[in-house]
DNA sequence: AAGCAAATCAATCAACTGATTGAAGCAAAC
DNA sequence: GTTTGCTTCAATCAGTTGATTGATTTGCTT
């Protein structure tokens, strides 16, 4: 019985349809969201019926994981292979090796194209706002362990920062990862229109984001002085315009008495 | 007529029911998604009928605009406002004050609680990943005032940047403060259990913010030098690890020789 | 008190949702 | 050639979706 599985499974690559079922729920969920998109639509698209939904996987929500265990297994497993390849020598590596090790995966490697990446990005960044516990567990399931690692290791080239300055960094540097995996080509949205910037080149794209995440990294611990003289800075410059200061703070917002 | 409206409008300020829908569904959207709601959900929690959505705003999609436009606009305000001030003066500001002032209003005022402006920066969050065009429409028709105003302002500041060495630091900046607004708690939940961190302490979270971003845009200009020496090592370490390295960059997903 | 427009309501619409069923298709095993 | 078991399919389920209707209530003006 495993034997004949098998040999259905030769002849028949990993189930032309589970496969086809899950890239077309990627490209799906990627453009419109989990709840944004029918199971309907995705059996249409990728030729299947909607019973085969429920026979691969056991529901919408299913299919969800799978489709998330799919990328992030192997870009994860990617980015733990290079962390520790890079801590198991004498010496710790480069900031800069420590950050691409972790920053690359997901953006250039694990995928066979730019399309499949950009989609995944898509998919990572909308789970990673989602609240629902099962699905948060699905995110801490895979990438929690690679980020303590990085913390680990980043924390011996670096030991001049708190554990918490640490994170902190951390923390922002997977905030501009999660938005550059989703946001591909919005770089040059803000600014002026005539910009011949290519959001797809990644090599490009590594070359000017691992030096700025690793200056985030080697900025010096937060002072409280620096911040304060900012805050006075703009509440001068507010009061020269003659407008009030931010210290008060009075509400601005007069549409929500009734809220909270 | 339009007298008889507005009395109204003062004795029931800009709408009860309006207002309690717009809430309601702010709160709802913030935590399940746009497509994640039903109006009878929202209507329901707002002590409303789900005509009065039709009534007030035209249907679903007017009512997520309204939700946007109503905290969007007084938050560009601030920003706009704050940024004016700094560079009417006769010499530019300083990185750190030009910072505050963009980052600030999103994450300290504007906001009657922290409740709400959680709220706020997850559908803010939500809204940033959509790829309907409408919205992206909305979307560029708040937020793209500032950022060219910033900016300018920035150019100023750091001349020795090009503009897309700048427009880059600026998609990162734009990146880590979406997350930020969108995923407040979320800071220690990487490394230890018994992390003391406050993630609403937002003054904390200012401290350690601006300066990181400061950083980014202090940064040296990106150099390829830099960069592939990280890549060498990495790709070192991985063959003292006997691993494949990262230049040939052999198709590590096998499961999608049908996508695309 | 009457008039009137703004606001609210219950009731209903067709369309669509995820899920389930049992029959039919299909290739290999015997 | 028949059996076996994985796979696919059309048909259908009850429940929900956004939207609309027309009647009813509300509160201000005259």
């Amino acid at each position: 019985m495993a034997a004949r599985r098998a040999a259905k499974a030769e002849s028949r690559p990993e189930g032309d349809t589970r496969t086809r079922i899950l890239d077309a729920a990627e490209r799906l969920i990627a453009e419109h969201g989990f709840h944004g998109v029918s199971l309907r639509e995705i059996t249409a698209e990728a030729r299947a019926n909607t019973a085969a939904v429920h026979y691969y996987f056991r529901g919408k929500e299913e299919l969800l994981e799978a489709v998330v265990d799919r990328r992030a297994g192997i870009m994860v497993g990617e980015r733990l292979k290079r962390i520790n390849a890079l801590t198991a020598g004498p010496q710790p590596p480069s900031l800069e090796a420590l950050i691409l090790a972790y920053v690359a995966p997901g953006l250039t490697e694990c995928f066979d194209s730019g399309d499949l990446r950009k989609q995944f990005g898509r998919v990572r960044a909308r789970f990673s706002q989602e609240t629902d516990p099962a699905m948060r567990a699905i995110m801490r399931r895979h990438f929690k362990e690679p980020g303590v690692q990085f913390l680990k290791a980043v924390a011996k080239i670096i030991p001049q920062l708190t554990r918490r300055e640490l994170q902190w960094r951390f923390h922002i540097m997977v905030g501009t990862l999660i938005y550059l995996m989703a946001q591909p080509g919005k770089v040059q949205a803000v600014d002026g229109e005539t910009d011949t910037y290519d959001p797809d080149d990644v090599n490009e794209a590594l070359r000017y984001y691992v030096p700025m995440l690793a200056a985030i990294f080697r900025a010096p611990p937060s002072s409280v002085a620096v911040f304060d003289a900012a805050v006075a800075e703009v509440n001068g410059a507010l009061a020269r315009a003659s407008a009030p200061a931010i210290e008060p703070a009075t509400p601005k917002v007069t549409d929500d008495s009734t809220a909270t």
